[in-house]
DNA sequence: TATCTCATCTTTACGATGTAAAGATAGGGA
DNA sequence: TCCCTATCTTTACATCGTAAAGATGAGATA
């Protein structure tokens, strides 16, 4: 990696050295004078703060920006703070998307809920699928980036589980038949495998711009969301399904 | 990064050594000596060599040991020999995958050739798709993980339009109509999006494991090759045509 | 043929990263 | 009151990407 700005090494450092020079002194009472510093030592809730502070980094740098030290940097403590909490840089990723897949669920969710016509509620998590994904593009990569991910994780096994039986179950309702826990047919599987491909396929596609070839050869205006109601709902003129 | 192995050092250093001494005595032939050991000095061919070792290096090691000095490393010569070729990482995993998207394309094209029937023709490509990614993950991985590509670099360029071309040519063969280069309708549109979205959604979900649990509570044995066909040919039930 | 030039490759150096290990700190129970 | 231990900091190390300067030799030029 190159460069990544190396502010708030001041604030850091800063601290540092009040710290060693009350060691050498006496004793002063630092509980108060940390307390109006806003981060008190010995943090108290370091572990929520690091993962808002990955959050942030997230938003801000993107992905590339993402690393251990950065988000240490951010949270204003030690790069080596981190570890403690989350193991290892997998750790931590791991617990940020998990983070995410509760915002994602949510998101879907309320989107669902608020639909009052068929189409509107065939078409609400979609939507609101590609919705989140525009607005948290960087959320987004590392709930699908697996590589550095680490599924066993309970939190992270948990969000993502919950996301994919919501999906499940909304395909369910949409074949008006009942979805089982334990059991597929062949086509209630494949049913659930297009609803996620396509949604998600989309997602990818556009956030990796390569969608912007069709868009731009589309009607002057056509927005993606366009694009994707009516690759959701455009009849289909080819002999085969998909095509 | 934590431990990626150090051999062939071991190589690179002995032809180094190789050299010093050569150089420090008067001038022994050693152009002869490095015929035989099949790395001549100033290569000749170093570029093609650089990415071919990037390719074994990218399937033996995935993804995250496929570093510039790494590559190096495969190719025995220094670290820092590929930045004059490829200027720097995203130059050479840019025309890697280049690479990886000719070889992408002639499998397609291959594929759709030797199909008879209709039904064999419609599911060529896709399932040429799914096969070349199973095949190759660490190059699609780096096909489609566009954060460290340059889309501007010709060779990448030319390969990835090409495969679009081919793909919306596929659509439109299947609507019996012709695509225009320049200007596409919503529904055209709509459906060359669709059929991407549907393929490359399935693979990159089959890739991160998303799909084992629906495989795994399909029918004993079905393969995720017989899921995505019957997702691309199982009939429609519910209203909307995606769900 | 001898020399020169410049593309090619190597060395060296630097800041950044992830991670391990040891040292400091302080909150809370004995 | 004192000590234990979770929490955080320091220090250290291997590796990475990249820049810059030093070798090397293939081919042009004279």
């Amino acid at each position: 990696m190159t460069k990544i700005d190396t502010k708030s090494a001041t604030a850091r450092s800063s601290r540092a050295l009040k710290r060693t020079t009350s060691t050498a002194a006496s004793r002063p009472p630092r509980r108060a004078a940390s307390a109006k510093t806003e981060t008190p030592y010995h943090h108290g809730a370091l572990r929520e703060a690091l993962l808002q502070a990955a959050e942030r980094v997230l938003e801000r740098d993107g992905l590339a920006g993402l690393t251990l030290r950065a988000v240490a940097r951010e949270a204003g403590v030690s790069h080596a703070a981190p570890t403690h909490h989350f193991g290892d840089l997998t750790g931590l990723l791991s617990e940020l998307a998990a983070v995410g897949f509760r915002q994602f669920n949510a998101a879907m969710a309320a989107s669902s809920n608020a639909a009052s016509t068929p189409l509107e509620h065939a078409l609400a998590r979609p939507k609101a699928y590609v919705a989140y994904a525009q607005a948290h593009p960087g959320m987004y990569g590392i709930m699908f980036r697996t590589e550095r991910l680490d599924y066993s994780r309970p939190s992270l096994h948990e969000a993502a589980e919950a996301s994919f039986a919501g999906l499940a179950n909304a395909v369910g309702m949409m074949r008006q038949e009942q979805i089982s826990e334990d059991a597929l047919t062949l086509n209630q599987g494949a049913a659930i495998a297009r609803a996620w491909s396509l949604v998600h396929g989309f997602t990818t596609l556009l956030l990796d711009g390569r969608l912007k070839d069709i868009l731009e050869r589309l009607p002057e205006g056509t927005t993606a969301e366009r694009l994707l109601e009516a690759m959701l709902t455009a009849p289909i003129t080819a002999k085969l399904p998909t095509c």
